[in-house]
DNA sequence: TTGCTAAGATTGGTCAGACCAATTTGGTCT
DNA sequence: AGACCAAATTGGTCTGACCAATCTTAGCAA
């Protein structure tokens, strides 16, 4: 029923270059713990040794890292900082890299993007057009229970995007291409409660099409209210401890 | 009553190096639209020559352009990307360089934040303690409706940053990071109606003394609703369109 | 004219080595 | 201990070079 780590690397962003190349390792060193925080990052002399790079190359890695607000680069050395002070793109890696924080990380997922995803009806809502909310409708409409294959997340995730293509709210957006990119296609297969998902769907339809804002929020909100607590009951039930240190 | 745009540039990043130095300069020319999406960015043998440096202070600076997701680098030239397709990290620079699409964004960002600091108090509320109940509140009785000085924004940053010290989500930890360094500090003072705030600030406190959820989160909502409404009756008398191409 | 191809030019990727200024480090002296 | 200084280390900058992939273009063929 699970997928192991393995099945899911596949989502494993691979390097387009030997700085990236660079990177990538060093990140994930970082966020598995091999460095603390505050700690120094190894002279980009030793990099290129290690690495068997050239300092080019290497200080490319690190700009990257430092870009990711994973490390802080000064004159003297880099130190390496804390995740909590990192961007959104260290999310990826984290869900690839620490199986124990993995379900933690899953459900603090879903509880942000249940309050986006409401937030973003809301305000598609407030001026869709008939059309807009056919099309909204229609996405909807893609969920069929009987088929196994069809998944709510994937058509969850298109309802976001809709929705956000009608209010046009670019701090949405950009908080939006952040978490699809980090943890969209991370995700396990689930099983759902086909039927609860029907009515899901039915009275997500009904909100859109009736541009019931309030209904069309607390709709989501509830739902994704459901999958959380189905989460931590599937992760209370296996051996990682919740709301451990990071 | 208005600051002007040079007035906030004080705010703006200062560069640590070349490599940042030329990546700020092309970053703002992207941003102001000085390429458009798709078309390429100048060689780096080009960039070179214009900035009078070498190869591998512009490849750090195409590199964290890169990180910036403003452009795709490719062997045979970079392209830039629609801004659309960016990180957080270009809400600042947009707000420094588009005077025009200024107040439409910070209407965007209330909108979004309000939601945002509804859902951290929610879920701190949840599992708070008697004692960061009450550093909550405290930080909420900072508020002196008779201090002119006395910033309601200020106070509800570090009301977000400390329920997101109890609750622990890394997700919305994470957002709230890209949002503060992007956003706050380049917000003009605004003239807003003390006897609401003091409601507002009551209010909460309220909520968060009784450790009551939804009172913390529909009160946030509406504060932010009335800020919002304000903010477009502003932007509705000033010259600049709302909801233009950006 | 249209479409294709092959050659040449351009571009990003990689690499080696050098010098500078600032920081860090380690030892010395007080 | 603490203050201080000199040496080693580190990041920042720069030059110049070669490769492989891509793009451009001139020329050819249909």
């Amino acid at each position: 029923m699970n997928q192991s780590a393995s099945d899911r690397a596949s989502t494993a962003d691979s390097p387009k270059n030997r700085a990236e190349e660079i990177a990538f390792i060093l990140r994930d060193e970082i966020l598995v713990g091999q460095y603390r925080a505050g700690e120094r990052l190894p002279s980009e002399r030793d990099l290129v040794a290690r690495f068997n790079s050239n300092r080019g190359a290497v200080r490319e890695a690190t700009k990257i890292l430092s870009e990711l607000g994973l490390v802080s680069i000064q004159p003297g050395g880099a130190r390496i900082v804390a995740v909590e002070q990192a961007t959104l793109a260290v999310l990826g890696p984290l869900l690839d890299m620490r199986e124990e924080v993995r379900p933690q990380l899953i459900i603090e997922f879903v509880e942000v993007f249940s309050a986006l995803v409401a937030l973003s009806a809301r305000l598609a809502m407030s001026q869709a057009t008939e059309q807009e909310r056919q099309n909204l409708a229609s996405i909807l409409d893609r969920f069929d229970p009987e088929m196994e294959s069809t998944d709510i997340r994937s058509i969850m995730a298109e309802f976001m995007q809709a929705s956000i293509d009608i209010h046009n709210n670019l701090v949405l957006r950009l908080i939006g291409n952040g978490l699809r990119s980090q943890i969209m296609g991370r995700l396990e297969q689930t099983t759902s409660d086909r039927t609860s998902d029907r009515a899901f769907i039915d009275a997500m339809r009904e909100g859109v099409l009736s541009s019931n804002a309030d209904l069309v929020a607390t709709t989501v909100i509830r739902h994704f209210d459901e999958a959380r607590k189905r989460l931590i009951e599937q992760a209370e039930i296996s051996p990682s401890s919740l709301r451990s240190q990071r």
